[in-house]
DNA sequence: CTATAAGTCTACTTTAAATATAGACAATAC
DNA sequence: GTATTGTCTATATTTAAAGTAGACTTATAG
């Protein structure tokens, strides 16, 4: 289960590349638009700055911009700004340093190397679709079910 | 991130297939066995029962047994049975109804339809991989890494 | 038929993390 | 210099996971 932040932050990114017409976007706004907490996503969206995904200038006509193309920023990587690494067990995270306490092998543990595939193929799709193919995708299913609609019709 | 349940159940059950000369078990040893606090593995052992992956027997001689031969058990089958379906949104979890409060269009939502193919891809490896197969996973790496240790002496 | 050995159930406590909010602070445009 | 906008620190709230305690039930042995 991913968090609520990865969500928010995915939900934020899709508006901000969808309204290809703006360049510069107030965190208000945004909160506003896709239904986010205002001050969570403040916090949300300074998590993305950091991780070189957005950008931002302060002041009157600042705001937040996307720092890349949506066809250059990954849904992994995305999801990692706040999950950190994907890892489905705490022994296969390098970033949270604590190992299974009582795992008498860690090495040869079964479950380890179970997760670690299980683990992988998840992070493999994620960061095989970008922003822009996200969109593309909803809005071709848009597209497909406005079809099935009209046939039925 | 999947619970300590998920992961003490698959060493308690680990435990239990690699100890092939037992026919049952009591919830101490186990417990005892695999360093796992007692009183939270009988609620385990007793959720594992539930669906259908242990049998129990009361009374003195009593204890826990496989249900199942452990090729049988997939790792998919004993993690589901404590997170649920292995939904990575809440939108996507069938037991819980509760679907995105803020989302225009759950149908065509981007977010949903990349998570629903990263949740898949995670949950095939799990279903495709059997506690037996897990088992003989451990040994084949401990017996590798063993003669990388007697090539390098 | 009683004593004992097991699993089962209900309730609670503790702990930690996610979610969310408030308010002061800093930078920039005009 | 003042209004606008992002940034930071601190705190509150809520929820779920993890773990514990103790009474209850069922079965076996003798």
């Amino acid at each position: 289960m991913i968090s609520m932040r990865s969500k928010y932050a995915l939900k934020a990114l899709g508006y901000m590349a969808r309204t290809s017409d703006k360049e510069s976007f107030l965190i208000a706004d945004i909160a506003q638009a896709e239904g986010i907490p205002k001050k969570f996503l403040e916090a949300i969206l300074l998590t993305l700055k950091n991780n070189g995904i957005l950008s931002s200038r302060k002041g009157p006509g600042g705001g937040y911009s996307l720092a890349k193309a949506p066809a250059n920023v990954t849904i992994g990587a995305v999801v990692r700004a706040f999950e950190g690494d994907l890892a489905p067990v705490q022994c296969l995270s390098e970033s949270t340093s604590a190992s299974c306490p009582e795992c008498s092998d860690e090495d040869t543990c079964g479950i380890k190397l179970v997760m670690a595939d299980a683990g992988n193929a998840f992070a493999s799709v994620l960061d095989s679709v970008t922003l822009a193919d996200m969109l593309q995708r909803s809005e071709f299913e848009r597209q497909r079910r406005q079809q099935v609609v009209d046939f039925a019709i």
